[in-house]
RNA sequence: UGGGGCGUAGCCAAGUGGUAAGGCAUCGGGUUUUGAUCCCGUGUACCGCAGGUUCGAAUCCUGCCGCCCCAGCCA
């Protein structure tokens, strides 16, 4: 984060930072900035507002100025409380704090009503009475201008009249709008006598049935902004069209104050959608197992699987803010959350794909507890006990029978360190009927005791291990990117392209004692990655882990170069 | 044949006329009882292309090329 308040030099910072310092140059105290961020509430929060609430609540706090959270509920056909309360949890859940600044645009209805009115008044907006299709045959395409409507000379008393039985219910949906008086023959869509006011003959989920004529975002927005004094209106690239009609709003009506609209462009993460209406239907057809689902990059969803809001902040501010098209790798998210769980994250052990191995040379029945350091790097995260017995489950993976070369764990006649406990030999391979390898007999090595005599002998392997008798058991779900393609948007249809294997299951882990009463912080599984327990997690259920995040793994590099080889 | 934006290394991104920061990724190496962390090192970026102005241009000018957005009574 960089410090700019007594900064008097702009350089380093993004392009709207820039515009603020300058703004705030001179006068300060008067021109305090104001921003906010305006979900429509009819879906979850995704990565992409993340980044958007971290830029406008972040700014605010930078420059000391205040941040509004306003659900921009204009729509009562989409919206829904469900979403409105989901969206409240989740930015506050980000780590940000509106205080008394939480509003709606439907707190702003009456004032919008009588905006609507003054422009009437002042013949600058009129009652539309052709059809939806014959407004879009009159206002032309890309490359021919519009037309005027036949409506657009109507008289300032007659829309005043007209406007007037809109509001008061005296006609059906669709057979009138208000639309503003601009220029139909306009380069800019946008301005060719816009929609202002639409009729909606629905219950809205906080006015009721009080309003069926209801405004447009490009109306809307605007007077809400000057209301709550915003000056500075962050949004995405493809309201830039937009900005002529929102200032003409502005400049046509009495509001207390002109906010300025700047634009930045959306993330794109790879491999993943951030379109509300693509992770909607995600959530409809069942694809995934809601919109807090793991492998979602909803707020909610990411929230489920683990990931810190502290790692997703500092992914915001990592990827920057420009008006370039852009496609943020998932691997730098994934560092951050690393990064992150990396200082902070309790150390476990947890066998994922437990093989048997029993200790020939110890004594049946006994039992040692070994110290383990719940952190490498910090001691003031303190240790634990580990019982160590005759036998235990070690990681499949951790043996092979023909190991390649620089494969430095469990091999046959060959040693590996037990972390933080003994150095084993591995002397037997026991095998099923099917040749599959399910058992190992090993000795242990007396003098190698984690802290002991010998505990510095080196061998070149270290693995996890649980004790069979004390450990317990659990599920594990291991997430892969929802997408088999960088950009699942690209081709027609994106389910499509859905990854099949996103999500595996395994059962019959096995995981050290106290993880079966863990908090909701996750935890690091040794060697394998950080997990953290799911919401599905119950004593019915059982325990379930998600995996956040794998560890970075040098090995599999290793690996995939031998088999392509 | 309309309008609005954007083009700096694989992906992000500083740079605002003085001779190309940083992050992620990659690839080496060191430390390590996590093949993790940590620490070092690692890039010929034709600064979209072509001209021009200037002692000097990623930065200024001109022309081209490429990509994105806009024709909801969605936001």
């Amino acid at each position: 984060m960089s410090k700019p308040t007594e900064s008097d030099t702009t350089t380093g910072l993004d392009f709207i930072r820039q515009i603020i310092v300058e703004y705030l140059k001179d006068a300060p105290k008067e021109k305090a900035l104001v921003t906010r961020f305006p979900p429509e509430p009819n879906g979850f929060l995704h990565i992409g507002h993340a980044k958007s609430i971290c830029l406008n609540f972040g700014v605010a706090s930078e420059y000391g100025g205040s941040c509004f959270l306003r659900f921009d509920d204009t729509n009562p056909l989409k919206e829904d409380q469900a979403f409105v309360d989901a969206i409240i949890e989740d930015v506050h859940w980000l780590g940000f704090d509106w205080e008394d600044r939480l509003t709606h645009a439907s707190d702003y209805y009456t004032k919008f009503y009588e905006c609507a009115v003054q422009l009437i008044s002042d013949n600058k907006a009129y009652v539309e009475s052709l059809s939806a299709d014959e407004i879009r045959e009159y206002r032309g395409t890309l490359t021919e201008s519009g037309k005027n409507s036949p409506d657009r000379d109507r008289s300032v008393e007659e829309n005043i009249d007209l406007f007037a039985r809109m509001r008061a219910g005296e006609f059906a949906e669709g057979e009138y709008i208000l639309r503003a008086k601009i220029d139909m023959a306009s380069p800019n869509m946008n301005m060719r006598d816009p929609t202002l006011y639409r009729i909606r003959k629905i219950t809205h989920q906080r006015t009721g049935d009080e309003w069926c004529i209801y405004p447009m975002y490009d109306f809307a927005h605007p007077i809400s902004d000057a209301l709550e004094g915003i000056t500075h209106s962050l949004c995405t690239l493809e309201f830039e069209d937009h900005r002529p009609l929102y200032d003409w709003v502005i400049a046509n009506l009495d509001v207390p104050a002109k906010p300025r609209q700047i634009e930045f462009s959306r993330l794109n993460l790879a491999y993943t959608v951030t379109s509300k209406r693509k992770l909607a239907l995600l959530v409809n057809d069942g694809h995934v197992s809601g919109w807090d689902d793991p492998r979602m990059p909803t707020i909610a969803g990411m929230r489920r699987r683990g990931y810190p809001p502290e790692a997703i902040r500092d992914f915001c501010a990592r990827i920057g803010i420009t008006k370039k098209d852009n496609v943020i790798q998932m691997g730098v998210l994934e560092n951050s959350v690393r990064e992150y769980l990396g200082e902070t994250a309790l150390r476990v052990m947890a066998v994922l794909r437990p093989l048997k191995v029993t200790i020939s040379n110890w004594p049946e029945g006994e039992v040692e507890l070994m110290t383990a350091k719940n952190h490498p790097n910090d001691p003031e995260m303190g240790e634990r006990k580990l019982p160590f017995g005759r036998t235990l489950y070690i990681e499949r993976d951790d043996f092979m029978e023909e190991a390649p070369r620089k494969f430095f764990r469990l091999k046959p006649d060959g040693e590996v360190r037990l972390r933080y406990g003994y150095i084993i030999k591995c002397e037997e391979i026991i095998k099923d009927a099917d040749g599959n390898v399910i058992e190992l007999l090993c000795t242990y090595d007396p003098e190698t005791r984690s802290g002991g005599a010998q505990s510095d002998r080196k061998v070149k392997g270290t693995i996890h291990w649980v004790s069979a008798e004390h450990s317990v058991s659990a599920e594990v779900r291991l997430y892969d990117r929802l997408f088999t393609e960088p950009s699942p948007d690209k081709g027609d249809d994106f389910l499509a392209v859905l990854n099949p294997a996103s999500l595996e299951v395994l059962k019959g882990c096995q995981v050290e004692p106290q993880l079966a009463n863990l908090s909701d912080a996750s935890v690091q599984f040794e060697r394998t990655g950080y997990f953290v327990t799911d919401a599905d997690s119950s004593t019915s259920n059982g325990l379930i882990f998600n995996r956040v995040v794998s560890l970075r793994d040098s090995w599999a590099k290793i690996e995939r170069a031998n088999t392509q080889n």
